[in-house]
DNA sequence: TTCGTATACATCGGCGCCGATATACCGGGT
DNA sequence: ACCCGGTATATCGGCGCCGATGTATACGAA
């Protein structure tokens, strides 16, 4: 979610409009810049809603910058989000690697219980890709495209990667 | 995106809205269920553009189903999406999984060129997740949270493995 | 000189997605 | 007898995202 990007990122220091687009672009790995037609009224939004502030700054190359900055709102908003994102929908995995991205904003251990709720999530969601003509899940090597193949193998080197480190990083966090 | 998976789902054999939204909550990895109200607009729209025709049948266990059924203009539709994706952003990773796991309904292999895009947008592509205060990019060490790494580790595995298999797919497409 | 590109912000229309809500039937459990 | 959960479809309001467009400045290359 585009908020808690935004609020993630100014909880380090204050950025203008500009800088948070590169940095949000990069935050999904592959660069993809978000639209300016998206990013501003976001930043409006959460203007409006008192979450940060504006400073206007000269410009270094070009138009003057608008100095963004949390408010102390901004700053719990942005806590309530990391403890308690919206619901349910741990699914979405744009989702979750943001807030991942920003969960050391939580300071104390206890607060980072949510990956707990995502290892969960990781052993009683079945993954399963495709189904047959009759409905029935298809396992891994019964696929004949090389395509879908492709698709399972990519998938399931992510989700192995990502339960290997949930299972280190739990185990540390109980450590403390 | 939603239309590309509805008319490659429907390319294999006609199905009902409510068989769609199971296959398609499946697509994702993980089972995330797409909302009603997102489904049946999605399929009316494709309707009214003549990409697929329904024709009712008894319900087996409640309501009356209605079957839908690509028609020929859906079957070129879908050829051409998923031969010219409406464009450029091969970054997002939905849209390119959904495209990968229909891309079998191409059958002539000089058409699948789409995967040498892809590689060519791996390796152009530059991956980086994070920038420090003074907005240079972080090196995988650089960083101390054990989240951001975790982020890292994980999406660097999901492109190891998807890059290993773009090498080889494409070599074996190239041995035709 | 002029053009392209990067910086920097803003607005607007369209449209797709989602949650809420409604209807209706069936089977199984209490 | 009753309700709950799964099957099955549909509509609607809200809102967020995107592409297009506009404005303005600075720099380097052609």
């Amino acid at each position: 979610m585009l908020k808690l990007a935004i609020l993630g990122f100014l909880r380090d220091h204050p950025l203008h409009g500009y800088d948070l687009k590169t940095r949000i672009a990069a935050l999904t790995g592959h660069v993809k810049p978000i639209a300016d037609g998206t990013l501003y009224p976001a930043i409006k939004r959460l203007e409006t809603a008192g979450l940060l502030t504006r400073r206007s700054a000269p410009g270094k190359i070009a138009a003057p910058r608008h100095m963004l900055e949390l408010t102390q709102d901004g700053i719990d908003y942005l806590r309530k989000l990391l403890r308690e994102p919206d619901e349910l929908s741990i699914t979405d995995e744009n989702r979750w690697f943001t807030l991942l991205a920003f969960l050391r904003h939580l300071e104390n251990p206890r607060e980072q219980a949510i990956v707990l709720r995502r290892r969960l999530a990781f052993l009683s969601d079945p993954v399963s890709y495709f189904y047959d003509a009759q409905g029935r899940p298809m396992a891994a090597d019964e696929f004949d495209d090389p395509f879908r193949q492709g698709l399972l193998t990519i998938s399931q080197a992510a989700n192995r990667a990502e339960f290997r480190w949930l299972h280190t990083t739990i185990g540390e966090l109980e450590r403390h």
